[in-house]
DNA sequence: GCATCGAAAATGTGATCACAAAAGAGCCAT
DNA sequence: ATGGCTCTTTTGTGATCACATTTTCGATGC
């Protein structure tokens, strides 16, 4: 639930384990249900059981990995009812976040924005899922960055995390090729300062994707 | 950042040293910046020092508890930008919560309500800033868990879990001897279906403490 | 062919240990 | 008295181990 803490040198293992797995499992890159092994990340990771436990145990209490009662832990597996709900709170967080943002928007941030954006075509027509993922993901980091909230950036994040499988499963599955259409609108409402049409874009850009999973 | 796991029979070590230290921060029984070690969880609660790293890295993940840069744990000092910043998540997901839970708030729920708010009354005149707490907490998650809700109840326990040392040292500061007047008008609004006053005292209620430390 | 039972392999848990780094206590010089 | 230095104690980290449980897989019987 914290943000992601940068240390300047040190880098223990359990971190190097922990970022490892999670970008991992934020970027789509592992299905829903996929399950893992202490002693299998230690191999990976080369390390012993200790730090790949501690990492393993921070994602679980962070929601990105599920622990079945004999301790086994798998990537979730989300019903329907809790998409909707995480879309719910992306919506809810999101929106706030970029609303915070509005006011410190300047052409530089809306530049970048849409360097970002042009990569996300980039990535749709090569159907790279992952890429789409992580490449979407940046473009909403980037605005919210702007926003000087770092608990809820970090909250939004953690969301982002739990539905990383889910979202691999529903890109994976429909092939899109039109790259996301609401992140123009939001670049626009930066552009003119429009708070209500921000609000309105980030929200149906959050929601849309997950609606037709859930729906 | 999960909701905390209830299994019915097994109790593993790590879990119980989790909750154990977990209700201990979120009630506000422990004050900002105080020191936590490891030995001394492990002797406390007769571990080893495995099962309480586990818990301590939990807490940790969700910001309970900060790690210094040498690993050395304790409960965090927040800055007034990160209060206000976590009194904002408080009034956005509970006002949603409250909102969900509105249809189904029937009449058995509303007495249930003003049983705890008594109650509340009574630690109030007692000056006991813990029993406030925890009442408190109790009055709203018994109004949320209607919202059938679990991903965005367990995000609000986390935010609550971050501010317990904080709201300790503010009830702690302010002996206040009035009951908090804005859960008679969430009573209120939940019997007359109202939501937009719903939303309104929710987001008083919520805002109203940690407005005055923050300012 | 298929279900069932049992042995073997794999897995998570927690304790213990060695090690390095950090904090603290004590001491001396000024 | 106070500031700085060293030595001792405390503390977190990660590895390894033993143990109980679970899972897996193959053999056996029907």
């Amino acid at each position: 639930m914290q943000a992601a803490p940068k240390p300047e040198i040190a880098a223990s293992a359990h971190d190097r384990v922990y970022r490892g797995l999670r970008t991992r499992i934020m970027h789509g890159q592992m299905a829903p249900g996929q399950a893992l092994t202490l002693r299998g990340i230690g191999r990976e990771f080369d390390v012993s059981m200790t730090p790949a436990r501690e990492a393993v145990n921070r994602l679980v209490a962070e929601g990105a990995l599920t622990m079945s009662s004999s301790g086994r832990v798998s990537t979730p597996e989300l019903s329907n009812e809790r998409i909707e709900e995480l879309a719910a709170l992306r919506a809810l967080i999101e929106v706030e976040l970029a609303s915070r943002a509005l006011p410190r928007a300047h052409i530089a941030l809306i530049d970048r924005l849409q360097t970002i954006n042009a990569t996300i075509a980039d990535v749709v027509s090569n159907r790279d899922s992952v890429g789409y993922i992580r490449t979407n993901l940046e473009f909403h980091r980037t605005l919210y960055l702007r926003a000087q909230a770092p608990a809820m950036l970090a909250m939004a994040e953690t969301v982002w995390l739990q539905l990383g499988p889910t979202m691999r499963a529903l890109y994976g599955r429909l092939r899109r090729s039109e790259p996301p259409q609401y992140h123009r609108l939001i670049i626009a409402a930066l552009k003119a300062g429009d708070e209500p049409g921000l609000r309105l874009a980030v929200r149906s850009d959050v929601t849309q994707g997950l609606r037709m999973l859930a729906g």
